[in-house]
DNA sequence: TATAATGTTTGAAC
DNA sequence: AGTTCAAACATTAT
């Protein structure tokens, strides 16, 4: 479920459910189900990870983590963390976690970080680039403050695509190589959003859990890398390191 | 069947 | 005070 492209196709396929009515809410999300009974969803919204069901004075934030999912109409058959009953429908969430936002979300949230929404800013991006000299790229990529949206499979990709290392420290990178890695996030993950549609996504990475199937090819390395030890798929001969 | 994995927060330990 | 680490949440694909 997790990165920033299955959040924009929760946010699609939710839309048909935008000015209905909340006939009840259950789960056991530590919320109070009560405030939502009766109330109008006035929009879905969506930033990085998150996702936002928009009510008049507040907003229900949902983060899908490692493991979290949804289902439509019918329930499965654990528990939901969150379910949201209309007339004659219903939407599940699970293992997920549920929060409540007071006020306007613009005030939370800056949406010109996400890499996927139409205010996203790359000079901001750059920009943010600049203070952390000497920081890993494959850890900056996953700063949600920085690079909202981006996972561990658009930051291997981006990388690859851009040709940089992992490992390379943001401060040593040639700026056209910085401003390709920030174009290549946003663009893969308009890939990734196009490809997971279609379920197409899995033979359309080109590094990531590749290490067994490029054998013979250029082979890709797996490593954990960074302050986060995150795992970093690369291939060493078209990926350079700076530092 | 065992393992690893698209994520993040929290709090203990150093 | 800063960091580093494990734990916690719990599921699914391979």
């Amino acid at each position: 479920m997790p990165e920033g492209p299955p959040i924009v196709i929760l946010k699609e396929k939710m839309d048909y459910l935008k000015h209905k009515i909340v006939s009840e809410a259950s789960g056991y999300a530590e919320i109070d189900m009560e405030a939502l009974s009766h109330k109008k969803i006035l929009d879905f919204k969506s930033w990085g990870k998150h996702f936002f069901i928009c009510f008049n004075d507040f907003t229900i934030r949902i983060h899908f983590g490692l493991f979290g999912s949804y289902q439509f109409h019918e329930p499965k058959k654990v528990n939901p963390k969150l379910a949201l009953h209309f007339n004659n429908d219903d939407v599940y969430f699970y293992v997920c976690t549920i929060e409540r936002i007071e006020g306007a979300l613009e005030d939370h949230y800056d949406f010109s970080a996400d890499v996927m929404s139409d205010e996203w800013d790359v000079a901001k991006a750059l920009g943010k680039l600049k203070d952390l000299p000497k920081k890993q790229i494959g850890d900056v990529l996953l700063d949600q403050k920085i690079f909202s949206g981006v996972g561990n499979i658009i930051k291997n990709e981006a990388l690859y695509r851009a040709g940089v290392h992992p490992e390379s420290l943001v401060g040593k990178i040639p700026a056209a190589k910085l401003k390709a890695i920030v174009k290549e996030a946003r663009d893969f993950s308009f890939d990734f959003l196009k490809w997971r549609k279609v379920d197409q996504l899995t033979q359309n990475l080109e590094v990531y859990r590749r290490t067994e199937t490029r054998i013979g090819e250029k082979p890709v390395v797996k490593k954990d890398t960074g302050k986060s030890k995150r795992s970093s798929y690369f291939s060493v001969s078209e990926q350079k390191l700076y530092q």
